[in-house]
DNA sequence: TCTACAATAGACCGACCAGTCTAATAATAA
DNA sequence: TTATTATTAGACTGGTCGGTCTATTGTAGA
């Protein structure tokens, strides 16, 4: 693995954990094992070496548990299902957050760039949700509703959902949170 | 005004802005106008400081927003559309959040005890939520769900709807969502 | 081999961090 | 008045921050 990558991981950890104001260039390169000359060879800065984590970890990563691919034999309420389900099974999102829906929200008012970055992702989950919630329209599964408000509903209230204090959230609670969800937008 | 007031209401801008991590004890006290003696006279450090804003300054201006006294003759309903209303007209909720909801987010992963206090004024938000939906379920006003979950649903589902990135989020964004959490509980 | 550039390595820098210290002043009680 | 305590005041400290600098090493092409 390179340094470059090995950077990237780090970023990605000590930003979900600690914040990007509370995430030190010294403890991502510690983590990392790599020395500063290094990783200010490959970014010019704190922000961009938090940018580069934002394309090429954070993303992939939130794609992993909130979106899916689309197939025309697709059941909308069964691919919501499979989606909580998975996401509900993920340690680390439950305790902690979606880790987009986390930085979203602290640099709302730090920094345009990242917060504009982060929103561009929040606006590709919701487009595919749309699709699939117009599908489950079409076969008659989900109720009559603006499929996009929806769209955007339903993956807003499941980050509220995810970001309850990590002592007093679990797989049961989000699937409770999510229950709602379901018992809502299911004809 | 004392020192110490204006310790709590200079404290409470800057962690709202900047997240705790960001916000640094200068930038309080240049803001609040109060030198440094006075700051570590009235608190023994920047986390007491914090706890003493949460406890005088945020919880009470929450309650302002999510909370509404219950009266025998009240409709749940329309007490929900009042609060969802009055939460719309707050210009900086719906830009930058709920927070009590940023800050128990960012502190999940760094402090306990601050977290556990936002924690508990959730589960007061809740509980008084979880009254008006039981009288609302008397009058056949509201489905008939487990009120706990629900209240802590449309708490925690509200307060995603305000954590959407400042330059996306709107007063009609924010009813939008909030409509859709209506059209779920009502008969 | 020589050349040129990419990458590694970490010492170093000024700015800023939370927190300490001592001194001065205001308020209160005897 | 005097003694006592609460509060104000800000200079100062050790450590950490993001970022710079120079030197060295690795690598690929001529």
């Amino acid at each position: 693995m390179t340094n470059r990558d090995k950077l990237l991981d780090a970023t990605f950890i000590e930003v979900y954990k600690h914040g990007y104001s509370g995430a030190s260039t010294a403890a991502i390169l510690k983590s990392a094992k790599v020395p500063k000359g290094s990783m200010y060879h490959h970014f010019s800065s704190k922000k961009e070496l938090v940018l580069g984590m934002v394309k090429e970890r954070l993303i992939p990563k939130v794609r992993e548990s909130f979106y899916i691919e689309l197939h025309e034999t697709s059941r909308a309420v069964d691919i919501l299902n499979y989606l909580f389900k998975k996401i509900s099974k993920n340690e680390m999102l439950v305790k902690h957050g979606c880790p987009l829906h986390k930085l979203m929200f602290e640099m709302g008012t730090l920094d345009d760039e990242i917060t504009e970055l982060c929103h561009n992702e929040f606006v590709f989950l919701t487009d595919n949700l749309t699709l699939i919630l117009d599908l489950g329209k079409q076969n008659a599964e989900i109720i009559e509703k603006d499929s996009k408000s929806l769209a955007e509903f339903i993956i807003i209230s499941s980050w509220g959902a995810l970001s309850r204090s990590p002592n007093h959230s679990s797989k049961e609670q989000f699937l409770k949170d999510t229950k709602h969800i379901m018992d809502y937008i299911k004809i």
